[in-house]
DNA sequence: GTCTATACATCGATAGAC
DNA sequence: GTCTATCGATGTATAGAC
């Protein structure tokens, strides 16, 4: 025991590398040689952990779609009075998404692209994952029952919130070349007040209303 | 001019399959011999129409980008009473999409990776395009101005609006994965409840409310 | 487990005939 | 303009020493 270095060092290192490596690249943009580089390694050792680019790559596509998908059902599965339901998941999920923007943009490139090993990551990701969304449809049903929001299909509801929380972060570039011209444009303040413009939109939106018109 | 085909025929057909194949596998992964393979040609007359994969490369961004960009704010610029203009724009943003679903996505993901080739035609974009969103910017002020709609900051209102258009169309395979229980889901019909759903949470969202809660 | 050296495959690009 | 044949570069993968 008197390595200080634990054995997992150098599997993790190349985890690490490679996924930065198959995010900032892409599937095919990616390169062994950059994998290695930045875990401080060479190609054989690639090669002798992972036995090759696509069981590497399925590794770190797998374990993305996985933690982003759980955590995006973790955060809708949060049991509270629904405006703080609402408000406290567009919070902690434009949190997430300021923590690692270019996670969702990745993912779901691939998953369009839709090799057969995404194919595969996926189905296992649903049979073992028993990832059920039954859960926020029921909370967003019961929510209507009480008359606390109008009528609303709640799959339409969920996709609206994601695409709003989201849509900044993937449009990031083409946005700020749009829309800013500030010299110093406060990027944290702009996110913190995204929270609050979406939660309002979203939440007047489907509030029932008093007055008819 | 005997000729029953024109000259063009050739180049045309090219840029059509490298469109194709660019969209589909992504400046990486796609493949110099698919592209001559979808045209009918050969690698060699690849190069002699267009230098190197670059170059072409860049023709199909930058039209993609240059059509995309100046589609939306076509249609972020008609002039109409407001909640006919909301409600127009995303309609027809969403047949937009829905014609070519598979466009943002890969526009998205290049701008993210943003390699020189796509620096310089975002750049040239912006100077060459005259691109202007203070018409927009200034419809939805005025519209406020008027009392026609709440205070909100024009770009969140425009950001969201836009991923909540994009959503469904980018996330399909994610979205069908976890929602979709029906044997024959009927995608004309979804997507034509989206525009409904979309207008409505955003209209709803903005109207001023006479109750004070 | 880790390295160097190298084999092997693929792909972009070019030469040269027609 | 279009083709066949081939080069040269690059990238994945393996052999073999330590």
């Amino acid at each position: 025991m008197v390595k200080a270095v634990p054995k997992e060092a150098t599997e993790e290192r190349i985890l690490h590398a490679a996924m930065e490596v198959f995010v900032e690249k892409g599937r095919h943009g990616a390169r062994m040689q950059e994998i290695a580089d930045r875990a401080g390694i060479n190609k054989a050792l690639l090669h002798y952990y992972f036995r090759n680019k696509e069981k590497l790559y399925a590794k770190i596509f797998e374990s993305l779609i996985w933690e982003n998908i759980s955590g995006i059902i973790t955060l809708l599965n949060k049991d509270m009075p629904f405006r703080e339901y609402l408000k406290t998941f567009i919070s902690e999920y434009i949190d997430l998404l300021a923590r690692k923007p270019k996670i969702p943009l990745f993912i779901l490139k691939e998953l369009s692209e839709g090799g057969e090993t995404v194919k595969r990551v996926l189905k296992e990701l649903v049979e073992k994952g028993n990832f059920s969304v039954n859960g926020p449809l029921e909370k967003i049903q019961s929510a209507r029952d009480r008359g606390e929001i109008i009528a609303v299909d709640p799959r339409q509801l969920i996709s609206t919130i994601i695409g709003a929380c989201l849509i900044y972060f993937i449009s990031q570039p083409i946005f700020h070349t749009l829309f800013i011209r500030e010299e110093n444009f406060n990027q944290q303040k702009f996110i913190e007040e995204r929270k609050e413009a979406v939660y309002q939109i979203i939440l007047q939106g489907i509030l029932p209303r008093s007055n008819t018109e």
